[in-house]
This record gives structure tokens, C-alpha cells and sequence, in this order.
DNA sequence: ATGAAAGCGCTAACAA
DNA sequence: TTGTTAGCGCTTTCAT
């Protein structure tokens, strides 16, 4: 069953006008006497007039609609810069088209054709943790398609990239930790595509040059799918904790790292922090209520998301190619269990 | 900068054929020789053709899109939601679009306007739990416009639902409680709006009864925003702990409510469940590593996504007017913190 | 088997 | 100030 509203050929019809005045006086042109507007303001306020979107687009050749592929939305950090899109593009009268890659590579890329094909107006994305060929981005991206990258970013694509300063949120964790006292630091990071993840371990590395350590590789370990797969955490935490002597202190570069650390710290039974400590990234808004209440690295995940719309919606909406790409790299902050 | 695509004019144009011939063609019209077919087949893959999904929507006066509007995507069980909502729209072709009323009703009245506005070809909803005037929805269903509620429902709207037997969950916390020797056992609850809260106090109410305990009033406490606002909360717990005696257990209705009670009583220092005890509705992938690790009551969300979304697309293909409507019940499941 | 033309709802260049 | 017409990309009668 079908809902069909009102048309302008409608309004035209019964006001015994033509499509075009109605059009115009709807949008207040100043060709239009006042009477007439008048009349056709009234008539079609009393039946709720609301211009056809679709005819819109096809006129304007511009959907209105923005996509976003983030890996997850039930992550809070992704939920947090989701609200911060939405926010703005409300605002200016886009429609916001959500998906999820679930970190997996091939539904980014069916995902993406498929926002491709219902000719978004542009693409604001965090690629996944498994994404390691930009082919598909690229042609899309030549083709004329806006794209602004959030958080996770490439290199190969020149446009706008909004992020953190991964680096010194990595770096002042890992100070943190140093600090209290913990020698043995291990890092359980992301996939080695992504390049938050070089950033965040370069962090750590540094970190722990400074205290005179040495990183070593088997303290480092990283997880093709984020997390996303319990069982990558499962294997990083036991390999780990058979190491002789054991690690002190985990450094985790995400959220479902960090959790998933605590999972499976949880699971063997090792106190937190008194046998190994942990920290690492993270927006969930549940942190203060874990079981072993720990410091984190926080996003400004909302803010990303505001300036990343702000800086998409330019590129759509600007007459000429815009050739001059900002990268805003924000920074992060360090929350513990009692500073709030 | 405009990303123009192939259209069915170019390939015809290319080929020296009519666009309608073209048309037929991909279409694989059986009254177009196969030598045509083959050709512009080749020519259409080769440049990576695409119909215009918005010159569709037009001449089939339809978007193929689909508005969903919950509380908070932010809130697990939400977006397990989206996540069988997605599974199913996805396969069949539609586009998800996700708004939020973050409970407020002004933002879902502006949302549903918003949506309607944009054609949308059905509507998945969950009322906010401040939700009091159906005016809106009312004329929208009355004008054609197919809906389904999730979760939350309103009795005044005759259509499809999908929810959770809230009776027997709540019923079932709460004898978990009373079994464990809890017997005054307070109830944060959500908006009284809201038909899953009557339902999940009744099923508290009734295991209270089973137990010759009566249910009083003042260990009932509503939170019209749903803990939304975390004062909301904050005043409810505060009034409960002053009572004499104090409550020995608190059964909550929802999922940020649970977490907000727990909250609280950190807060409060007051140890969970060593002097209260909680319980509640939730679907939070944390819980298990909370400080006080709870029992909790599940609903099967993303199910309830998949079965909605069916039920939706079911009602916006449907060639003639629906009449019957169903009322899916999905039973919830009692999770206690080892049981896994 | 193929093409011409109309129409989906709207806007805008051009006429009057 | 208002109307006529063409066109956005596509499908679909109706001719040929």
C-alpha cells in the first residue's frame, strides 16, 4: 500500500495556477505577486505540503545524504563521533547513511559500492582494522566522490583527515605506567595496516626510550582484527603471560582492546592492576564501573565527528575542485579512575 | 565538485541504440535479441554502470529506505537492534536510515517529520520513554505510511509489533532476588509512559505478591527520561537508600538505568550486593566485567531487529492494504554473571 | 526487435 | 507577474 502525498501539480490544479508559480511562490521568489503567494502558502500549509525529496535530488543531481562507514556503532567511540556527524549534518539538511564494516574488509567494500550506488554525496569513513587495499577508495575518490577520513586514516588518499594525536595519547599512557612504577609494558595493539596503530606503538616506544628501555617485539602484539575477534586477544593475553619474566602493565590501543584485555585478564584470574596493570584507549562510558577501575586514553569522539561533517559538507557543497587539505589532529586525554 | 555517473543515455548514444532499447536490455527483456543484449552488457560492465537509485525512486514512487528511530545508538541493546535490522533491509535492497530521539520528545517529533520528509518507505520505531502525544505518528500511519514498533510499542497504533514478554522477564529477576533471600526490593523504572514499564512493574509486582510481599509505592521510582539524564537517577537512588529500612535489592527496567544505578551506589559506597543488591534489564557487553558483577535480564535484540525489519518490508510490499497484525512476544533470558 | 514519447515531481530558462 | 517548456535518469506503453 502506498502513501502519496501532495504535489505541486496538485496545489497548481486547485488554485488554478500553473507548476511554476506554485514553485516559486513556495520558495518566496520576488517575481511572485504577494496575493498569490499568499493564497498558495496557505493552500499548501493546510495540506502539509512537503516538496518531494527525490524529485529534488534528480533535479539537483545531489542526494543530500552523506554516508559513513565506521567499523562498529556499538562501540562508544564510534557512537560518540556518529552523534557528532549527525549533529551537523542535520543541521544543514543531510541525511546521514550509517554502516558498519564490523572490521571486516570485504563488507567495507560491499558496503561502499552499495553507498556508491545510492549516490551518496559524499563519504566520511574510518577504514577497518583489516583493510589493506585502497583500490576500490581510490577509484572513488578520483571519480569526484567527497571523502573525509575520521580517526583511521590513509596516506595514499589526498583530502581532509581528521584525528588524534595518537602518538602522545600513546605516549602519555605509557608515561603514566612508567611512572607508577611498572617496568615490563607490554602493548597489545590494533592491525599493523591501520596507521593510528604505527602512531599509538611509536608512542609507547618512545615512552619507554625515555625511561631507558628497550622495547622488545615479543611484548608487542598485535591484532589483525581489532579485537572484533575475541579469540586475537585471547591469543596475544596467553602469549603474554608465558613470557618470562611476565609483563607488569598492558598498554591496549583501543577500546575493544582494552576491554578484551580485561576480559581475558578476568579469565586467567590475574589481579588488575596489582599483577599486571592495564590501560589503553577508550570511550566506553562504562570504564568507572569495571571491576578494576583504569586509566584511559579518551577520544574527543563527538568533536571528530562535528568537524569532520563540517569539513565534508565544505567539500560538497564548494563550486570548484578544492585542492588545499587540511589534516586537524586534536588531542586526547588521560582519565583515571579518580580525576573526574 | 560533482561526481557524474553513466547513465543509460551514454550507452545509448555509444551504441547508436534508444534508451529504451538499452533499458530492455539490462533489464534482459525477452524482446531484445540476445546479439543487443550482449553488447550493451559488455559496454554497460565496462563502465561500470550503475542505475540512478534516485531516477528509480521517482518513477517507482518509492526510496527503497527505511526510517529507524530509537533512543540512543550508544546503548547496546539498541544497537543490537540496528545490527538485525541492518542484516535484513541490507539483503533486500533498503537503506537503514538511524535516527535518535535521545528520549526527548521534541528531538523524536522533529526526527519523524524529518523522515517523513524524505520518503522513507516505512518506519521502525521505539518510543522515547518521553513520549505522551501520538498525534504525529497517529496521522502518519493514517496517511499510509507503514510502521512497526520495536520494543517499545503504544497500544493506540494498530499495526505490527515485536517485544519482549517484559511480564515474565522482570517477574523472573525478581524472584531471582527473592529466591536469594532479598525481600525489600526496590524498582528503578523507567517513563510511566512507557508500556514495557507498566509491564516489567507488573512482573516485579506479581513475584513480589508470590512471596505475600506487598509491593510499596515508595520503593517504586520513575525516571521519565529513562536515566537519560543521570540526575534522574542520582534523585531516585538518593530517596531509596533514605528510606528506613533501606531497600536490600533494586530491580531496574532498563539498560541505562541498571548502569546508572550501579553507578549511584559506587557513588554512595555503598557495596553491590553486600548491602544492595541489583538486578535489571540489560544488554551491555560489559557487565560480566563490572566491579559487582550482576545478574541481568536479556532481551534477544538483534532478533527482534531481524523479525521487525521482516515484518516492515512484508507491510511495504504488500500489494493490497494489511489488516491482520501481529504482536511478535520473544522471550528474554536471566543471565547470572558465572552462568556463561 | 527496436524506437518514440510520456511521465514520475520539481526547477529554471525562456516567452508572453 | 505568470505560463510554457524542457530536462534531470529511468521505465513503459504504444508505435513501427
Amino acid at each position: 500500500m502506498k502513501y502519496k502525498a501532495t504535489t505541486i501539480k496538485d496545489i497548481a490544479k486547485a488554485l488554478n495556477l500553473s507548476t511554476s508559480t506554485v514553485s516559486r511562490a513556495l520558495r518566496d521568489s520576488h517575481e511572485i505577486s504577494a496575493a498569490t503567494k499568499q493564497v498558495v502558502l496557505e493552500y499548501a500549509a493546510r495540506l502539509n505540503f512537503q516538496p518531494n525529496p527525490i524529485a529534488l535530488s534528480l533535479k539537483e543531481r545531489k542526494s543530500h545524504s552523506i554516508g559513513v562507514i565506521v567499523a562498529e556503532i556499538a562501540n562508544s567511540f564510534f557512537s560518540q563521533i556518529i552523534n557528532g556527524i549527525e549533529s551537523v549534518a542535520n543541521e544543514q539538511g543531510y541525511t546521514v547513511i550509517i554502516s558498519q564494516s564490523h572490521e571486516n574488509f570485504e563488507k567495507e567494500v560491499r558496503t561502499l559500492q552499495y553507498l556508491a550506488s545510492r549516490s551518496i554525496d559524499g563519504l566520511l569513513i574510518s577504514v577497518s582494522s583489516a583493510t589493506n587495499d585502497l583500490q576500490q577508495l581510490k577509484s572513488l575518490h578520483q571519480s569526484g566522490l567527497p571523502i573525509v577520513f575520521v580517526d583511521r586514516s590513509v596516506e595514499d588518499i589526498h583530502t581532509h583527515k581528521v584525528v588524534v594525536d595518537n602518538y602522545q595519547g600513546a605516549y602519555n599512557a605509557t608515561i603514566h605506567l612508567l611512572e607508577q612504577g611498572y617496568r615490563r609494558i607490554a602493548c597489545v595493539a590494533n592491525s599493523e595496516h591501520l596507521n593510528i596503530t604505527k602512531e599509538r606503538v611509536g608512542g609507547y616506544m618512545a615512552a619507554l626510550q625515555q625511561y631507558q628501555l628497550k622495547p622488545d617485539p615479543q611484548m608487542i602484539k598485535y591484532c589483525f582484527h581489532g579485537g572484533m575477534l575475541l579469540h586475537e586477544v585471547e591469543t596475544a593475553v596467553s602469549e603474554l603471560i608465558k613470557l618470562k619474566p611476565k609483563p607488569d602493565a598492558i598498554f591496549a590501543t583501543s577500546d575493544k582492546l582494552t576491554t578484551g584485555c580485561m576480559r581475558m585478564l578476568k579469565r586467567h584470574k590475574i589481579a588488575v592492576p596489582k599483577t599486571i596493570a592495564l590501560t589503553g584507549f577508550s570511550n566506553s562510558e562504562l570504564i568507572e564501573l569495571l571491576h578494576a577501575p583504569i586509566t584511559v586514553v579518551q577520544q574527543p569522539a563527538f568533536e571528530m565527528g562535528q568537524v569532520a561533517t563540517e569539513l565534508l559538507l565544505q567539500l560538497i557543497e564548494s563550486k570548484r575542485p578544492v585542492k588545499d587539505f587540511k589534516t586537524i589532529k586534536l588531542q586526547t586525554r588521560l582519565v583515571s579512575p579518580d580525576n573526574k
